[in-house]
DNA sequence: TGTTATTTGCAATACACTTGCAGTAAGGAA
DNA sequence: TTCCTTACTGCAAGTGTATTGCAAATAACA
């Protein structure tokens, strides 16, 4: 785990537990983003001593400090997390059949979010964008 | 409700039943999209007897039928429906203060899809786009 | 090493949604 | 109109994901 994400939790105030250390170990290691089932999943199989609860307590915790990314895939019904140091703003594709998850490394929507703030008079804060289909192997 | 619903809905092998056609006129008359329990509230509110399993079924025959679009709006944690007879696909944005929500009469992403399918290789079958952010009176 | 606020685990709870099953009713046939 | 089949409904119970309360454990600072 980076030393750099360490000192940015101490900095806000929280601590750098073991069960913090391992829960961002996982993500780090991921490659597509994770449901705490998933990730709590992974800790069990490394024999790490953890509970669901704190599973999730953390995952909110990490959010609130910005150091991991909150997403909820297209009809899915469950959240899913994924580190944000070193990646870019990007959205995702799931595959309907075998739940297979790959990167979309776009965003078409600055200039569309101009205009929607422009004709609706919201401020925009987020937008999920979220695409489902059958990848080459189910097709 | 409108004749050419009922048409549909028999031809499909179902049954024109005093709930389903309860629970289609009250989507006829939403303003925004409806999640179960807040369509359920307006039933009550009418006097219709009616439970919540027979609303949730409902709502799966009908999208089944392709007569209501059921969309999951951004980090709701939650299913909404709205009719389909009408209306052009559409997305929408939620205010994040005070919950509401507004059709957004446009979707940018014809021609992006087409470029995702050529470099994932997936068949994309569907897309979520949903904002969030503030509304004018909550700003 | 001691102090204290954060964090953890366990149990209980909340909430959206689904399933099983016996009884009800829609709607085509007679 | 009446009968019959089968879709549909209501009630109760069950999933699965996520949250909350509280006492015990532990990170971090002096």
């Amino acid at each position: 785990m980076k030393t750099k994400l360490k000192d940015e939790i101490r900095a806000a105030g929280k601590r750098v537990t073991r069960t913090r250390q391992a829960v961002l170990s996982v993500l780090e290691g991921a490659k597509y983003p994770l449901s705490p089932t998933e990730l709590y999943g992974q800790l069990q199989a490394q024999n790490v001593a953890i509970d669901l609860v704190t599973v999730y307590r953390n995952l909110t915790t990490l959010k609130e400090l910005g150091l991991v990314t909150q997403l909820e895939l297209h009809q899915e019904g469950q959240f899913r997390y994924e580190i944000k140091e070193g990646r870019e703003h990007h959205h995702h594709i799931r595959c309907k059949s075998c739940g297979r998850i790959v990167d979309l490394l776009l965003c078409p929507l600055k200039k569309l979010t101009a205009f929607i703030e422009q004709e609706t008079r919201f401020v925009v804060g987020d937008h999920s964008l979220e695409f489902s289909g059958w990848c080459p192997k189910c097709q």
